[in-house]
RNA sequence: GGUCCGUUGGUGAAGUGGUUGAACACACAUGCCUUUCACGCAUGCACUCAUGGGUUCAAAUCCCGUACGGAUCACCA
């Protein structure tokens, strides 16, 4: 095509395609380095699914000494989000990722790369559009959509592939006299590539984590540039991907039917192609179907849910591991006090089908990972969660500070600790009744023994008799069996399952009946830690407030 | 409809022709330990790797067909 008519068409570009080759030299890295990127268009808030995507391009580049950057996808103008980038930013951060290149906020970038925000890209596409347009290898096409559409039920009822193709591409023949004519009425345009692949012909693609993929050429001619001056996903990439020297696409797995327009978009261009990685999508079973995590659908795949519900980042982290490499877990358990980062991922052992997401298996990770934590950490972790989502429950852990992390130790310091919490909010549940403030309760979870006078008395003869506040734990435990004995209670488990008939009831039902009348629950840890805590006239208070009651 | 991908237990999975009578982890069940719970310990949990056929001395592992599931086919990414 002759050069005033492409400059009609693409106007007012200054650089060519060499210009922008030199400005973008090959990266300095050492060899064997990935390097990645993410590339969200800012559209809404962030989905697990790509925390997912994020985690694994950081360890691959990081462990090869790479690099990942940021590149903000926004060539649909039309959804574009207010604020979009920082919310992308703010909601990585929170898992603690950053990147090492790229955009850093609305308006500052960094690296050597840039722009890292696609549409203000918009004349490095052009003059690759431009250039192919000079070569015949692209041209103009007037059609509306509504032509577009005719010719799609054509192909349909005919039975055709479908699609702008071959013969069906119909602005392919037109004379530049004919685009002249058009461009003199203002019609609005769009560039397209004159696709010179072959249906018939194969191609065979090398994916990272899939293996070998065979295909039929695409003979599409693809849009390159919108009518709106903005590059199509598939050229905006092929040709960013290029010039940042990206080595490895690592993107979902949605792609992988579009990976024979990029390997004939990289071929027409001239370039050599990344390394394709497609990631398989978390999923999830709804009835009888498996789906895609939905961020309309599932309340779980937004990456806000997991900081509401208290569930440490760490947990996330641990269990997206989990689901990306299948030999984690195992060397997890080999080195349970190692860093997510001694971890050497390998894209093959990445598996291929969408793993149902586990939200049981997350919980377990959880429970595991706070149960390490030091009662001090726990304290702390937990009032930050509260001052983002619970006020009064803050207000409760900063006034009885000592209580909660004395509570919080109970059995912690030991080899297998407690696995009480899987996430912050369940603490304010477990821990509620130690605050003498929060303590009134409207009901008692009475277990076996229910008979009140029964429990008056035995409340009244253990307080009277036997308990001492300066007792170890084997003394009082001694001293709950002397008073079993007198009251008529088997102090020995053995003796007790061979003849239930001779006792009341045994020492877990005496331990049971003070545990409620303390706490109200018939589940908590270890009592004689909770009965230290207390204190004596804590517990005098609420025996006192028991008897009243009843 | 075209193109492509996948299918091992309730879940994540190991496993690419022969110590797999299918590892490991989660979940579940039972028992033990035990002051409740949690922890811990022990045991159980796939009539065999979607299905039919083929190759082979030998197949979850290789080949073909079928079924089912998923992705994609935009001037969205």
């Amino acid at each position: 095509m002759k050069k005033e008519l492409v400059e009609r068409l693409l106007p007012g570009l200054t650089h060519d395609r060499e210009y922008y080759e030199k400005l973008y030299p090959e990266r300095n890295l050492p060899e064997g380095a990935i390097v990645t990127r993410y590339a969200p268009s800012p559209t809404g808030f962030v989905h697990i699914g790509n925390i997912f995507q994020l985690y694994i391009s950081c360890k691959m580049a990081r462990q090869t000494g790479g690099i990942v950057f940021l590149r903000i996808e926004d060539t649909d103008q039309e959804r574009l989000v207010e604020n979009g980038i920082s919310k992308i930013i703010q909601d990585v951060a929170s898992f603690g990722i950053s990147f090492d290149e790229g955009a850093m906020s609305e308006t500052e970038e960094k690296g050597s790369y840039g722009p890292y925000i696609q549409s203000q890209r918009k004349e490095i596409y052009q003059t690759y559009a431009k250039d192919l347009l000079l070569n015949g290898l692209a041209y103009p096409d007037f059609t509306t959509k509504e032509e577009l559409e005719q010719l799609r039920k054509e192909q349909e009822s005919s039975k055709r592939r479908i699609g702008y193709y071959g013969k069906w591409a119909r602005s392919r023949f037109l004379t530049e006299e004919e685009i002249e004519k058009k461009l003199d009425q203002g019609l609005p345009y769009i560039i397209r590539l004159k696709n010179t692949g072959d249906f018939n012909r194969r191609i065979v693609v090398y994916d990272a984590i899939r293996g070998k993929l065979e295909f039929p050429e695409d003979d599409i001619d693809q849009v390159l540039i919108k009518n709106d001056g903005l590059p199509t996903y598939h050229f905006a990439h092929v040709i960013d991907d290029h010039l940042m020297h990206t080595t490895h696409v690592i993107r979902g797995d949605e792609w992988v039917s579009s990976l024979p327009v990029h390997i004939g978009l990289h071929q027409v261009l001239g370039f050599k192609p990344p390394v394709y990685c497609h990631i398989p999508p978390l999923t999830k079973k709804e009835g009888n179907t498996i789906r895609k995590l939905s961020k309309r659908k599932d309340s779980e795949a937004a990456v806000s849910y997991y900081h509401a519900m208290g569930i440490p980042v760490e947990a996330v982290m641990l269990y997206l591991a989990t689901v990306s490499n299948s030999n984690f877990e195992e060397w997890y358990l080999e080195h349970e006090n190692a860093s997510l980062d001694d971890f050497s991922m390998s894209f093959d052992k990445i598996g291929t089908s969408g793993a149902l997401f586990d939200m049981e298996k997350l919980l377990n990770l959880s429970r595991n990972f706070l149960s390490k934590l030091s009662a001090q950490e726990m304290y702390e972790r937990t009032l930050a969660w509260a001052k983002m989502y619970d006020d009064a429950f803050a207000q409760l852990l900063i006034e009885n500070r000592d209580i909660a992390i004395s509570f919080l130790n109970i059995e912690r310091n030991q080899e297998k600790p407690r696995k009480d919490y899987a996430m912050f909010e369940e603490v304010k549940s477990g821990i509620w009744y130690m605050f003498s403030s929060e303590f009134s309760p409207e009901s008692y979870e009475w277990q076996k023994i229910t008979d009140l006078d029964e429990i008056h008395l035995v409340l009244n003869t253990y307080f009277e008799s036997y308990y001492n506040e300066n007792d170890t734990e084997e003394e009082w435990f001694s001293k709950m069996k002397d008073c079993c004995d007198a009251l008529g209670y088997a102090s020995n488990m053995k003796e007790y399952k061979q003849n239930p008939e001779a006792f009341k009831g045994n020492v877990a039902d005496v331990s049971t009946i003070i545990r409620v009348a303390l706490t109200s629950k018939s589940r908590t840890p270890n009592l004689y830690d909770i009965m230290k805590i207390l204190g004596l006239e804590e517990m005098k208070k609420r025996i006192h407030y028991f008897q009243n009651r009843s």
